[in-house]
DNA sequence: CCGTATCCTCCTCGATACTG
DNA sequence: CAGTATCGAGGAGGATACGG
């Protein structure tokens, strides 16, 4: 027993990432891709490389700000590629890295998910809401 | 053709959720659970229903007022139950719905997938930094 | 033990205007 | 076409104090 703790508490140090802890970076990581425009924008990129325009078309309403600021992050985050084709006018591509296409089907099913259950939400707020005006 | 483009017409109208849209009722349910309260809490009752003050531990550093505003977000949604037992002093049991538990999975992977690629993802912002510094 | 209420600050985000 | 720059309103969220 004695002689695993140890090793056991080395293969724990070595997999010490925990989101539960408020200091540990994945906290940080979480919070950044746990956004709505993440989750659209990745989505957007699962059928492959599109330009600027086309996610900007693709989601409507986002602002050229969120759009803009969501796919610097995910570049700088190693999310995705951004590729200048240095034409006139200008073309650019985004794309999805490894790494991003591993997460992608993960926000892509949170997507799915709000789409799939937005009705039973919707009425169990109106159910909530009432048995609160009945309250009173 | 002709025919099918009514029938279709109305298969579509039938599932015309879409979180792309930008007044959909989806693209609120989607900011509201991309959130990375919401991603700790589901999966802090991952095992079961936990106590407010379990979750206060397992969640470090979350404010009493963003746990208590996150649990009644997931309540009101359907996602969760809240049971409180009148004893003294009082004790306030969550658990999820079965609606909660069909999310918890994706919102654990999305934590799980942070804790697993925090490391590289670093490792990408240091890269995109040095070349942004090498720049100048 | 499980909250609610209030204040106050930061930071997100949209709108708008301008550029290579 | 694909951004950047700036401003300003509003909400998110922490700290603190109090209540059932």
């Amino acid at each position: 027993m004695a002689t695993r703790t140890a090793a056991e508490r080395r293969a724990q140090a070595k997999e010490a990432y925990d989101a539960y802890l408020a200091d540990c970076p994945t906290r940080d990581l979480l919070s950044r891709i746990s956004d709505k425009w993440v989750g659209l924008v990745l989505s957007a990129l699962a059928d492959g490389p599109r330009r600027y325009n086309e996610l900007a078309r693709i989601i409507a309403g986002v602002s050229q700000k969120m759009l803009t600021q969501t796919l610097r992050s995910l570049e700088r985050d190693g999310l995705v590629t951004r590729t200048v084709t240095p034409s006139v006018p200008v073309r650019v591509d985004y794309a999805l890295t490894p790494m991003g296409e591993s997460l992608r089907p993960v926000m892509q099913a949170i997507k799915h998910w709000a789409e799939a259950n937005i009705e039973q939400v919707e009425a169990a707020r109106s159910a909530y809401d009432r048995a609160d005006a009945a309250q009173e």
